[in-house]
DNA sequence: CTGTTGGTAGACCGCTCAGTATACTTTTGT
DNA sequence: ACAAAAGTATACTGAGCGGTCTACCAACAG
């Protein structure tokens, strides 16, 4: 992997995600990071390209975090704990590695691209995918019951974290969980 | 109101929440709407006036659609079942009222649009905050937590119908508010 | 009958966008 | 040592953007 292709995913990722694809123009990106336009479309053969690079290293750093996160776990209600208690820390700006908060990357992302079939909102759909299936290797047994509630209060958590900004929900997660199992 | 006023908002919404905000310009919503340049600036002074409009006639409708779907409720539980039957039908595409789904207007404006103190960004949360309180307003007594765990819920489950194209979350949560109480 | 109001049609402005082209320099592998 | 590969700097293209402007038209009220 080039040094100066990491540097543009890495600055493209926080432009991105701070701001929005849309609103961040390539331009933009080359002054930041300093790379020269040509080396750019060296590296990405289109601003999708990159794009879906930055998809990809933001979801790399995201089950990364993630898996850190659940890691020595010994009960399901433990696992529900630190998943939302590590919601908690990034939606407060408390997990360094995932950067100011502004939502999630995906659903941000997905908003912007409409067409569904397209490879950017394929990836979006699939990032999901990948943290449920990390959250079900996590769950002592196979119990979609509780993944299903799991995955749907943490999809509200994070959504009223960023347009409410209300960041009681994962506390209140917690305790619906408890009380259901 | 005038006429052509109105015209610009029916189309502007139609393409903002089909497409997204920015990626639809001017020129396509007076190609659509048949409307002359000269007028759509005569009525609004600028596209944030034109979105902060369209915004306004979502909520206006969402919130009528709300209002109706859970009319004649007798029970905590019954006015849930209503809730999210609602949204199924929203998401599949049998409430007109409210168009072709993808995802919650409000939310993907969220996403487009970084500055959470604009206009625009406020509306969003404003929005959000009229919706909560018209459930609260359906449900028998103030039971602040029961209201947080359905707004919660409905979050996870709009998002989930969106971007992972999951669209078995209402009956779901149901299952789920069910044993809570 | 005429002046105001609100509309149409479309040219135009300055700017930004994604992407290409040119000419030169630096790095690197053998 | 030197050719090939990779990077820099920058000008440019064609298209689209939001927004302004001019000129003309239709309806209607005094």
């Amino acid at each position: 992997m080039s040094k100066k292709r990491q540097q543009l995913i890495d600055t493209a990722l926080q432009l991105f995600y701070q701001r929005g694809i849309n609103s961040v123009g390539i331009n933009e990106i080359l002054a930041v990071s300093g790379v020269a336009k040509k080396t750019l479309y060296n590296h990405f053969t289109s601003k999708e390209e990159l794009v879906l690079a930055t998809l990809k290293q933001r979801n790399d750093n995201f089950i990364t975090w993630l898996d850190m996160s659940l890691k020595e776990t010994n009960s399901d209600i433990e696992v529900v704990n630190k998943l939302f208690n590590g919601l908690f820390a990034w939606f407060s700006n408390s997990a360094i590695e995932l950067g100011n908060f502004r939502g999630c990357f995906f659903i941000n992302t997905s908003a912007e691209f409409s067409d569904p079939t397209s490879n950017i909102s394929q990836y979006c759909r699939d990032h999901k995918l990948q943290v449920r299936q990390l959250i079900a290797q996590y769950l002592s047994q196979s119990n979609t019951e509780l993944l299903d509630t799991i995955c749907v209060l943490k999809e509200g958590a994070i959504s009223m974290a960023y347009v409410n900004h209300d960041l009681s929900m994962p506390a209140k997660c917690i305790k619906i969980v408890e009380k259901l199992l």
